[in-house]
DNA sequence: GTGCGGGACATCTCTAGAGAAATCAATGTT
DNA sequence: AACATTGATTTCTCTAGAGATGTCCCGCAC
C-alpha cells in the first residue's frame, strides 16, 4: 500500500484558522480588532463549540491572536523594532496565555520571587555598558502556576542607588523604576540581543529547571536618561514560552 | 466585589500537566519514554477524554512532550549545547507538532520550495567563513500546510560544488549533503548564533509574511571537515514556530 | 457624577461519546 | 526471507451540551 503524496483533507479547525490567518494578513484585520467568536464560528460554520475553540486555539499558539475571556478575541501584530532613538517598552499591551511578560497570562498572574539583591562588582558588559565599578544586582524569578519561566537580573550603578529603597530587599515590582524615575532617569534607551543555549548550572539552580532544559537568553537591555546608563537587565527564559513581544511609539 | 488575591484552584487539566512535569523533572521519566496516555489518566484521575488530551497539551505545547498519533506521548529532554569539537546535528529524533525542522509534524509534513540557486560573489560572512570569493547559494522556503515557516539560504565554495549535481536547481532535500558526503566533506562542525528580530523587506516577501510579523533568525551554522569549511546556513523562522531542538552525539 | 447592581455576552472548564487515522506487533502468505 | 493482512492500541477530530468565570455596559441610586 503506497502513502497518499498528498495528504488528507485538512481538518475543519485548521482550514478555519487558515482562513483567519490569510484575512489577518491580508488586512481585513488590523492590530487590536476583535475577531469572530466561538459563536460566530458555530454559526458561520455550522461546527461544535470545541471545534471553534481549537481553530481560535492554532492562532492564540502561534502568537497571532489574544483571547480575552469575556471579551473576545483579539488580534495582535508587532511592530518593527527600531534600532537608535528614543523609545518606551511597552509590556502590557496585550496579555497572551504564553507570553511571560504580562502580569496576567490568561487569568494566571505570575508571581515574582525575591532571589536576591546584593552589591558586587561589576563585570563585563556591566562594567562596559553602566560605566561603573560596582553595581547592585537584583534577581529574580518569575513563575507561572509554580512554574518558573523566567530569570531575570538588572544591574544598577552603584553610586546612583547606593542608600535608597532600591538596595532593599523588599522592594516591590516596579519600585525600583519609580525611584529611578524620581531621581530623574526614566528608561529611555534600550540594546537588545538574543542568544540560544542551555542554562549555566547556577541560572539552572536559580530557575528550579532541571538539567537539560532549553532556554533562551533576553539580555542586555539598557535603560538610559540623557546618556547615562541606568539599569543593564539580563532575562533568561525557556524557549517554549518565549514569544516576541515589543511594541515601541514614538 | 473585591477579587481574591488568591486565584481560584487551578484546573484539573492543569494540576495534571503540573503533576506530570514535576515527575519529568524528579526524574521519572527519560528522554524517549512513554507518558501515560489519554487512557490511563482518564482512569486515573477519572476525567472525561477531553480534559486528559488537554492536560497532555500543555506538555506537548511546552515542547516537553512529544505526541504520536497511534503510538503514544513521549519524554523529550534536550543535552547541552557544546562549543568545540565534532559533532553530529540529529534533526529528526523525534517530530513534534511546532518544530518545523521534522518533515512530519503531527501528521502533516512540510514542503520545500525551491526559490532560486545562483552563483554569487560571497559577501560578509560567507567569504570569511567559507573563505572563498564566489559561492553558490541555493535558498528553499519551508511550508507547513500552506503558511511559510521558514527561509533557508545555504552557501557552499564555489570550486567545490562548481560542475556537481549541487548547482541544479533539481536537487532534492538531501541531496546536497549525499553530494557532498560523496566529495568527501562530511558535515562535522559548527557554529551557532541566534538573534531576533524582524524580516527585511527582501525577506520578508520571500517568506510571504506581512509586515511586522516576529521572526527568529537562527543563523551562521556552518559545516565543515577536516578543518575546511563547506557550507554555511543561514536559517530565518518565525517566532511561534521556534523551539530548540539539538541534540548531538559524540 | 460617582458608584453599584444587574444583565448580556464571551471565554473557560469539563462531561460523554463516536468514528477516523496512524502505529505496532503478530500472524499468515508467497 | 520478504511481504501482505489483520487486529489491538492510541491519538486525532468532532459533536452536543452545561455550568463557571470574567468583561463590558447600561441604568439606577445616592
Amino acid at each position: 500500500m503506497m502513502q497518499s503524496p498528498v495528504p488528507h483533507e485538512l481538518p475543519i479547525y485548521r482550514r478555519i484558522a487558515d482562513r483567519l490567518r490569510q484575512a489577518i494578513q491580508a488586512g481585513e484585520f488590523h492590530d487590536g480588532d476583535r475577531l469572530p467568536g466561538e459563536n460566530a464560528l458555530m454559526a458561520e460554520y455550522g461546527i461544535a463549540r470545541a471545534t471553534a475553540r481549537q481553530a481560535l486555539s492554532v492562532l492564540i499558539n502561534e502568537g497571532v491572536a489574544v483571547p480575552r475571556r469575556g471579551s473576545g478575541v483579539y488580534v495582535r501584530q508587532f511592530r518593527p523594532i527600531r534600532r537608535h532613538g528614543s523609545r518606551r517598552l511597552s509590556r502590557e499591551r496585550w496579555g497572551t496565555g504564553r507570553a511571560i511578560w504580562d502580569g496576567d497570562t490568561a487569568g494566571r498572574p505570575y508571581t515574582v520571587d525575591e532571589l536576591e539583591i546584593a552589591r558586587e562588582p561589576a563585570v563585563d558588559e556591566a562594567a562596559r555598558v553602566l560605566g561603573c565599578a560596582e553595581v547592585w544586582v537584583r534577581r529574580r524569578r518569575y513563575s507561572v502556576d509554580g512554574r518558573p519561566v523566567q530569570l531575570a537580573a538588572s544591574c544598577f550603578p552603584a553610586e546612583l542607588v547606593e542608600g535608597s529603597p532600591v538596595t532593599r530587599p523588599d522592594t516591590g515590582p516596579g519600585g525600583v523604576y519609580a525611584r529611578l524615575r524620581d531621581l530623574g532617569h526614566a528608561p529611555a534607551h534600550f540594546t537588545e540581543e538574543v542568544r540560544a543555549r542551555m542554562p549555566a548550572p547556577e541560572e539552572r539552580d536559580r530557575l528550579g529547571l532541571s538539567a537539560g532544559t532549553p532556554v533562551i537568553v533576553v539580555c542586555r537591555t539598557a535603560f538610559a536618561a540623557g546618556g547615562e546608563a541606568v539599569e543593564l537587565n539580563t532575562m533568561i527564559m525557556d524557549a517554549a514560552s518565549y514569544v516576541l513581544q515589543y511594541d515601541f511609539d514614538a
